[in-house]
RNA sequence: GCCCACGUAGCUCAGUCGGAUAGAGCGACUCUCUCCUAAAGAGUAGGCCGCAGGUUCGAUUCCUGCCGUGGGCACCA
């Protein structure tokens, strides 16, 4: 609609008499939007304000000569007309509308599908959580954004990759065999000497400083007890318990997801990098780049070559470089990431999306330059950060820490508030703002729940289809979607009409929240609406099998809407 | 100190590329179930869009400075 319309404006643009030399009515821009003001009609522009500089001449008087000179298809169009201080209003033909409904029934579970991203391909990285523990209410947030994103891309016609990094080596997971460790000597040796650690915690002598001491280590220590009895106690290093620990909590993670209704298609371990000498080749370019060097027995990114500065004490500016393997000889993260930044480009996607949360803000310009240096576009990289959540319980927040087994797992919140709560919460806001988590209104099942009302409306149109079954009336094709003429009925359409646009904004936005909290709000304030003054069953046969289509519309947008966030539309509550 | 994000109604937040009278939910106050699900609907009240400049025909939106909040500034990830 909206292509046809600035078309047929840019035509009659070039009609004007008078017009600049130089000036090509063809390359003007024609944006189209939905006023806030159903009064303003359906579709409005503001074209004529935008090219009162260029033309010299005041908008009004521009807007006059376009309408003057434009002939949009009487078909879909009813009505043009110059408001305020030169808008150009539209409003629909219905003819147009019922078109519009018609093209919905026959979409079905498609409709708000578009093609616009047809022939490119694109990978979502989310989740990839370190596996030393339970997925916990941060990790969440992550998963769901990046589930969401994933289904919106697909949505757009992107042919969609979901990635899951997995962090199998480095020191953290170290510490986390040595965790398990002390605590599997704890448990087939009982009188294993013990220390008291901070926050008067009693854990085994051999227990790391910084070791894990959620419950779930000590579950897995007793599972290799049983197992292997006092076979372990000289193995000559944690690899063993490493190994355990991972499998055991990565099995958790998956279940977990599943619950939340988060699939990957594909796992990259961070090990394979090691394995291959990926990670050790670009070392090797860096080097051979000059963007590479050996210091204090460490290996420094030349970062400040590529732009990379830092403030100093004094109050000057001077380039700063960055580490990336360590005078250990272990690297830091910025070496596996660029590896693996590398290795997702060279498999060709179009687009290569992260998902990560505001504490990793500062170091993805390091990965960045590290890609860009080795001569991989990093332009195809884009990245969605989202601030941290905050539990809200009795209008307390509640502190959480992974390392001291001090927080709340996402499966515990799942268990309070049910997975379509959890991810609906995690998808209301911007990603860039923060969470405020609120327990006591997630669990509440009432109108105060946003959720719900969603669901509500998609329960009562199944409701309604039943009771129309009931008494005979089917809402198969062939009503006169014509009939369709009061203002409820066309303000539903109209709305159902924006669903591929806002899928599809969203999507470019990498905004889910759209979606959640305000299109779909939307609908299905429009339906209840519709519901409030248009009945269905008991009507005249003819309007009650077109307001049934028109109710089968609105229930297959809050459906496919639902889907695309990942939360079930029930059809009864 | 420096970098990033944020600051909009009592609370939580939307606000699309700079457009028309700045919106919603919750909370407060009125109303509406003989009727397809009232988990709903209609209405009222509530605003220095953090502050001050600048750009523009037009600024909540863009730029600069200041104030406030959160996060980040390691040979941690």
């Amino acid at each position: 609609m909206e292509s046809h319309l600035a078309e047929s404006v840019r035509a009659a643009l070039a009609q004007l008499p008078d017009l600049p030399d130089g000036f090509d009515a063809g390359a003007v821009e024609v944006e189209f939007q939905t006023p806030n003001d159903a009064s303003h009609g359906d579709l409005a522009t503001n074209v004529a304000l935008q090219l009162a500089r260029p033309l010299k001449r005041a908008p009004r008087q521009i807007a006059e000569g376009i309408v003057a000179h434009w002939t949009p298809d009487p078909a879909r169009v009813e009505a043009v007309e110059v408001a305020g201080p030169g808008f150009i209003n539209v409003r629909f033909a219905s003819a147009h509308l019922a078109e519009g409904l018609a093209q919905i029934l026959d979409a079905g579970a498609d409709w708000g599908r578009t093609d616009t991203h047809a022939d490119e391909t694109a990978l979502v990285e989310y989740v990839s959580a370190n596996p030393t523990g339970p997925l916990t209410v941060g990790h969440g947030r992550n998963a769901v954004l990046g589930d969401t994103l994933a289904n919106l891309l697909a949505w757009t016609g992107y042919g969609v990759t979901r990635e899951y990094y997995f962090n199998d080596a480095g020191r953290q997971m170290r510490v986390l065999g040595e965790s398990v460790r002390a605590r599997y000597q704890a448990a087939v040796r009982p009188d294993t000497p013990t220390k008291e650690i901070e926050g008067g915690v009693v854990v085994p002598e051999s227990f790391p400083e910084d070791g894990y001491r959620g419950a779930y280590i000590t579950d897995i220590a007793r599972a290799l007890a049983d197992g292997h009895g006092d076979a372990l106690l000289d193995a000559p290093d944690e690899a063993p318990f490493t190994a355990a620990a991972r499998d055991a909590i990565f099995a958790e993670i998956e279940a977990t997801l599943a619950r939340l209704g988060v699939r990957m298609d594909e796992q990259f371990n961070e090990r394979t990098l090691y394995e291959s000498g990926a990670v050790w080749e670009v070392v090797d370019r860096l080097k051979e780049a000059g963007l590479a060097y050996e210091r204090d027995g460490a290996t420094w990114f030349k970062t400040s070559a590529l732009g990379k500065t830092e403030v100093t004490r004094e109050g000057g500016e001077e380039g700063k470089d960055v580490v990336l393997v360590k005078s250990s000889g272990e690297p830091t993260y910025r070496l596996p990431d660029i590896a693996y930044h590398l290795d997702k480009l060279g498999r060709g996607f179009s687009l290569v999306l992260d998902v990560f949360g505001a504490d990793h803000i500062a170091t993805y310009p390091d990965v960045v330059r590290g890609v860009e240096a080795l001569g991989a576009d990093a332009g195809k990289i884009d990245v969605v950060v989202y601030q941290f959540v905050t539990l809200v319980r009795g209008g307390e927040p509640v502190k959480m820490s992974t390392r001291k087994a001090n927080y709340v797992t996402l499966d515990e919140l799942m268990d309070e508030v049910g997975a379509d709560v959890v991810r609906f919460f995690f998808l209301m806001r911007s990603p860039n703002t923060h969470l405020d988590f609120d327990l006591d209104l997630a669990k509440e099942a009432s109108d105060k729940n946003p959720v719900f009302y969603l669901q509500y409306a998609h329960a009562r149109i199944a409701s309604i289809e039943r009771k129309a079954e009931e008494t005979g009336l089917v809402a198969e094709g062939g009503a006169d979607l014509g009939l369709l003429t009061h203002a409820s009925e066309e303000a539903l359409v109209k709305t159902l009409l924006q669903f591929p646009d806002e899928v599809r904004a969203a999507a470019e936005a990498r905004a889910p929240h759209r979606l959640a909290s305000v299109y779909l709000r939307d609908v299905a304030t429009a339906f209840n609406a519709f519901y409030r003054d248009c009945r269905i069953v008991g009507e005249a046969p003819d309007l009650a099998a077109a307001r049934l289509s028109l109710a089968r519309a609105a229930r297959t947008t809050l459906a496919n809407g639902l889907a695309v966030l990942g939360i079930s539309a029930p059809d009864r509550m």
